[in-house]
DNA sequence: ACTTATTTGTAGCGAACGCTACAGAAATCT
DNA sequence: AGATTTCTGTAGCGTTCGCTACAAATAAGT
């Protein structure tokens, strides 16, 4: 029971880093199993099915990226809504996030036909994030924490669409017109 | 010469009402060919290859988006971004419009992969949005336009995004939230 | 050492995929 | 009416898909 679960863990490794590279569209069986440096007969003695094998590997770049949340702001200390959102959007749009982010978006349009763990996924995802970020919101009174991280999460969602259909200096353009009024204080 | 071009009109508008109720995902030959009501031995009579049957229905699906942009303004009438955000975002998440969002995130995440036309045709679609919110801006002296459509842009993608993967009742939340503040005055 | 359980390779099944060859039916032209 | 082009059904090719049957190799337990 050893060198399976050992080989399984590092399967899921190999799988995550071949998927953030190569996207969820071309992962067949086959495929996966060459990234991964074993025959597929492996891949389905390591998992159940191609299902397991793709939840496993997605919930691994989840954790990436939730970790990878942790760095954008000081330790525990919360901050107002507009200041969020611009250090989380530098993260979200940066080089070397922008892989999660698109997977993040082939697993929500992908989430809609019910075959896939994907919509469960995404979901997950999404409801973590949301409440991570409302977690590290400050709560002035009369704010809206909820309203604030649902906001947040649009816009972030928004630049990455906006930066995939129509370029980044687009998205940018949004963003720097987004930082300078999207959560002004409310007079 | 009249027979074929008749059937492959009614076939793509048969198409793109059966992709817009099933998404991309799932749209292999003999399925597209049962929705359409022919064979698809017929389908590909009709047109050169999947990819030319699929160009053809997305581009009738555009074909309806951009028509359904044009209701939610009055005739010639420029609005300001708040505005027009607002009229904008309550069509694209509308009930009836949301099978339009879904689609055109599908070939957003599918854009990646080289393959298919999807990234082209968002991008397109993508680009011609962008110009149609700026054309209807008022352009005040010293706001804008180009950022300001970027902005409305990312946000109802932002929103549309939201409703997918963290519910309607979340990207309402949300939409509240950046009605109120997001394009308020400069000042 | 011998039994048992775990780990791997080979080979291939049945299904679905995009697409095509071929021939007959139907319309059109002269 | 005969010739020619346009249309459509049948049948299937070659490939890839997820997955499995079978058996040999390897390790582990007693």
């Amino acid at each position: 029971m050893s060198r399976k679960s050992d080989q399984r863990a590092q399967a899921t490794k190999a799988l995550a880093s071949h998927i953030l590279e190569n996207g969820l569209a071309q992962t067949s069986l086959r495929q996966l199993a060459a990234a991964a440096g074993v025959s597929d007969r492996m891949l389905l003695y390591y998992f159940e099915d191609k299902t397991e094998a793709l939840t496993a590997a997605l919930g691994a770049i989840a954790a990436e990226m939730t970790a990878a949340l942790a760095t954008v702001i000081p330790e525990g200390e919360k901050l107002s809504a507009g200041e969020l959102f611009e250090k989380l959007s530098a993260l979200t749009m940066s080089a070397k996030f922008k892989p999660y982010m698109r997977i993040s978006m082939e697993m929500i349009a992908a989430s809609n036909d019910e075959s896939a763990p994907y919509g469960a996924i995404s979901n997950s995802i999404a409801t973590g994030f949301l409440h991570w970020i409302a977690g590290n919101l400050v709560s002035d009174a009369g704010s809206d924490t909820n309203g604030d991280a649902a906001a947040i999460l649009a816009l972030l969602d928004g630049l990455i669409v906006l930066s995939i259909c129509a370029g980044d200096d687009t998205a940018l353009l949004a963003r720097n017109r987004l930082v300078e009024t999207a959560f002004r204080a409310k007079n």
